[in-house]
RNA sequence: GGGGUUGUAGCUCAGAUGGUUAGAGUGCCUCGUUGACAUCGAGGAGGUCACAGAUUCGAGUUCUGUCAGCCCCACCA
């Protein structure tokens, strides 16, 4: 029989199992196909660049998932893609470009999309191979781009329909501008930083030379657009003074002292001076007092023509000047130390500058709020359940979407502008003339969609919406989206309130959340740390499978998990033990007849012992994985080929193989191979390639192991029976076992040298099972001779197991003091235990209240500990008496 | 300002619907290389489950509050 290396090295082998796949079709769906519909869309990740820990531990819960249910029969498709990621890629390229020595506008649109995909081709790619490498059973025949024809599509079609029924719309109005993306962004594009500034207080005088009032400020720059101050119309201070004009310092233009109940009168002075242009707020007040908006902020951050010595400067030298020329002016009262948030760009951190402009924008509402009645009527499912609540609050908030971006890579706007009439024409197919006057001076629309308004429409874009697909059909609404809980409000939520509206259903059943992979001192892995691991660094050092392990196990479901080597080693150190239980039982197979099935009354205790565990964590895994517990199933597995199936079964099952009885053989070689397979079946989700490559060297498996069946006790029930005392007599075995092994180490006897025993076991059916199954204390702890007494050697260490004593006789004397005060402290823990019990059982609430279950077992629990208090005084009085 | 989340062994984390004397990995200490595995085996030390209350016969687990950390949302200039 063909043997395996002594070590597990998965660099020999994992490539060559998934071309192997990938050759064998065995990622391919047809929607035809039979099974119940399982469908997960991959988050698509940008080809802005390369593969990540987050994208590895995204990619491999979803293959979990996906080939747990592939091997259950679902009809299951993975579906893969990218995204085009707008900013991000555009600002790549354009980065590459500068390197060059040139830049966009010289290249002109049409040569630098051409770049732009030539950058997509490359990376595209590779992000493509390194999900390969990671093992993700995706469909890649179906692999798809949000820019592709199919994707565009649909854009166009949502984006007219919407336009069409008044949802989207096209408005002059304030939005987040970063000065350097030279783009309009959304709210949530906008990230909000506490930053130390400063509270300029300012004094504006009255037109009338009654004096002044004094304003506060954090952004004194922006004094320059001034068109009025506010105050509360409440606020005593000011009330009468409502109505007058101020002259605006340095530019000495009239404006007005109005009130409005959104001024806060406890902030600063109580008067605010209003910048239309420039602020949000500024902005709503001034639509509310029909007040001038005056932009002397330009795109680039720079200070507007028209101002003076000020026109031309930076934003924030020019505030340093203006300060400089207010105090001159003795406009400037103080200026106080101020904590405030500053909103930067999500993508390259500069401070946004809120600029008039005019942007397209979707009505969030009447889309909001099917997607809330989603989640409350439970149609959709968040997991963990308590994202629900922040997706529940952020929707019931909405705001209306910037859908606009002033970038060349994206989606261009299907809009057309006449520039003889003066319609906007939006419209899914190209236009050429008018419809309206029929003039044919049209120009479109330059800018491009938002990179998550394609992304939005990924579960059905994917399927060949707008058509009536047969995927569609089947596999919409797809069952998990699987992502992380920082793209929810830019992501989740747009697609749950398109996917409603353009399908009438939800895109996915569940949300499975997961939480950002931090590095080992809990940071967050970013470019600036330089903390970030390279996955396929790791892959190519420890394996696929060890990383995949180890981003699964030892965490939760939403909670963020910190990565770290020695966690990736031990994953590894499993693998490797897999790998050697299997070498193991390769090396011993010679005799192996795959066509023996055991009797009952062919297995012993071990038997039926490691195949009751496989039964039970069959059950247990599945019931993990079906709740989203990847984590727990995982740790269940790792106990049960480590722990039961290594450490014990192999040890026991060595005595029969070795030995000269072959239907005992035929036997132990039947369960370690059941094991075995029915293990590696369980355990193929986590580590696809180890499990793969193993089994198909088993004797009692063939084809692919992604293809085979998902285990079910079923299989085993010829060998079960839950009553047939199986695991109490496993555990009193187990637990002689490791007292015996204590004892010898506590005499420092070698863990591997023979030891005689003597045993005083008082019950009939202990005292059975003991002897019945001595050499597996001989196997397991060494022991041997065994021997039972009915009284106790005086010079031998004890130890109790249940009712059972066990001795390690001494061949001279033992440190008899020594011994009592071990005794003793045994003794102690004992007497706490039974007191605690006792008291218990004594309590009449507790008698009467708990379940009589419960009750009884208190009370065997207190009858066990006083049976072996008494056995330890007796033990204890013998060693004092000698 | 609102909301969420975390606080369990030196470190990283598990402990679903409350019920044995609270677990794992890693680190540490002792011992062990006669063919599955030193990427290993055996044993050990190490925890008043942040703190204070409440509910309960019973709380690491439920509730309230306090302290500490992290995160998200938010138009106080």
């Amino acid at each position: 029989m063909s043997n395996i290396p002594k070590t597990y090295e998965p660099k020999k082998f994992e490539k060559e199992i998934y071309a192997a796949w990938e050759r064998d079709k065995n990622f391919h769906t047809t929607a035809d196909a039979p099974g119940a519909p399982f469908c997960i869309v991959i988050p698509p990740p940008n080809i802005t660049g390369q593969l990540h820990m987050g994208h590895a531990l995204d990619e491999t819960l979803q293959d979990i998932l996906i080939r747990w249910h592939r091997m259950k029969g679902d009809n299951t498709l993975w579906m893969p893609g990218t995204d085009h990621a707008g900013i991000a890629t555009q600002a790549k390229v354009e980065e590459s470009l500068r390197a060059e020595g040139t830049n966009r506008y010289e290249l002109g649109r049409e040569k630098f999309l051409e770049r732009v995909w030539q950058w997509k081709e490359k990376f595209g790619n590779r992000i493509s191979y390194q999900l390969r490498t990671l093992g993700s059973s995706c469909d890649w025949e179906r692999e798809r781009f949000t820019m592709d024809a199919g994707c565009s599509a649909a854009v166009r079609k949502v984006f007219v329909q919407l336009y069409n029924e008044g949802l989207i719309y096209r408005g002059r109005r304030i939005t987040n501008w970063c000065p350097k993306c030279n783009t309009a962004l959304s709210d949530i594009e906008v990230e909000h930083v506490d930053e130390q500034g400063h509270l300029w207080h300012l004094r504006y005088p009255f037109k009338d030379g009654s004096g002044y009032i004094e304003i506060a400020t954090t952004r004194p720059e922006t004094m320059l657009g001034d068109t009025g101050v506010a105050v509360h119309p409440e606020d005593e201070r000011y009330k009468n003074l409502v109505g007058k004009t101020l002259i605006l310092p340095l530019v000495n233009r009239e404006i007005p002292l109005f009130a409005d109940s959104y001024v806060d009168k406890n902030f600063g002075t109580g008067a605010v001076k209003v910048t239309p242009a420039h602020d949000p707020n500024d902005f709503e007040m001034g639509l509310r007092h029909n007040l001038e908006q005056v932009k002397v902020i330009n795109n680039d951050g720079t200070m507007s023509d028209g101002l003076g010595k000020y026109s031309g400067l930076d934003r924030y030298t020019c505030r340093e000047e203006i300060v400089k020329d207010l105090q001159a002016g003795g406009f400037l009262v103080k200026v106080e130390d101020h904590l405030h948030a500053v909103g930067h760009c999500s993508r390259c951190h500069t401070t946004v500058e809120p600029l008039i402009s005019k942007q397209w924008f979707v009505k969030m509402e009447t889309l909001a709020a099917p997607a809330i009645e989603a989640v409350k009527s439970g149609e959709l499912k968040f997991v963990p359940e308590r994202f629900t609540k922040i997706y529940i609050n952020w929707l019931e908030n909405i705001r209306d979407w910037c859908i606009s971006r002033q970038l060349w890579w994206g989606h261009q706007i299907p809009a057309w502008y006449c520039d003889d009439c003066g319609e906007t024409i939006v419209s899914e197919t190209d236009v050429d003339e008018c419809p309206h006057c029929h003039g044919k001076n049209l120009r479109r629309e330059e800018d491009v969609l938002d990179t998550w308004f394609s992304s939005a429409l990924w579960p059905f874009s994917t399927m060949g919406w707008p058509n009536e697909t047969p995927e569609l059909k089947k596999f919409y609404p797809t069952s998990v989206l699987v992502t992380g809980y920082d793209i929810i409000f830019f992501w989740v939520v747009r697609m749950v309130m398109m996917g409603l509206k353009f399908r009438g259903e939800v895109p996915f059943r569940h949300v499975f959340i997961h939480g950002l992979v931090r590095d080992e001192l809990g940071r967050k892995m970013t470019k600036s740390l330089g903390n970030g691991v390279d996955p396929v660094e790791i892959i190519d050092k420890y394996g696929a499978d060890s990383l995949r392990f180890m981003l699964v196990t030892g965490n939760t479901p939403g909670n963020d998990l910190r990565f770290y080597r020695a966690k990736v080693e031990a994953a590894r150190n499993f693998a490797n033990k897999i790998w050697n239980a299997s070498r193991f039982l390769l090396m011993n197979l010679e005799g192996f007849d795959k066509n023996f099935r055991p009797t009952k009354d062919d297995l012993e205790l071990a038997d039926k012992w490691i195949l009751q565990r496989l039964a039970y964590r069959i059950e247990t895994v599945t019931e993990n994985l079906e709740r989203f517990e990847l984590g727990e199933a995982a740790r269940q597995l790792y106990e049960l080929l480590w722990f039961n199936f290594c450490d014990y079964y192999i040890e026991l099952a060595k005595t029969r193989l070795y030995g000269s009885d072959p239907r005992a053989k035929s036997t132990v070689l039947f369960v370690l191979t059941t094991i075995l397979e029915g293990g590696l079946r369980l355990l193929h989700p986590f580590m696809p390639f180890l499990t793969e490559i193993i089994r198909q060297k088993l004797p009692n498996a063939q084809g692919s192991i992604m293809l085979a069946p998902w285990p079910k006790v079923d299989e085993l029930k010829d060998f079960l029976d839950a009553n047939d005392g199986t695991n109490d007599a496993a555990d009193l075995i187990f637990n002689a076992v490791k007292i015996i092994r204590n004892l010898k180490s506590e005499l420092g006897i070698d863990s591997r040298k023979k030891t005689a025993v003597v045993l005083k076991a008082d019950d009939a059916t202990d005292k059975k099972i003991l002897a019945e199954n001595l050499r597996y204390l001989t196997d397991l702890a060494f022991a041997e001779p065994i021997t039972f007494a009915e009284e106790k050697p005086a010079h031998a260490l004890s130890g109790l197991v249940d009712g059972v004593e066990i001795f390690l006789p001494l061949a001279g004397l033992i440190d008899t003091e020594k011994e009592i005060a071990r005794l003793k402290k045994e003794l102690d823990k004992l007497k706490n235990f039974s007191a605690s019990t006792a008291a218990k059982l004594q309590n009449e609430r507790f008698l009467s209240k708990a379940p009589a279950q419960v009750v009884q077992s208190e009370r065997e629990k207190l009858s066990a500990a006083e049976e072996k208090i008494s056995s330890l005084e007796q033990r204890i009085n013998q060693l004092e008496n000698l």
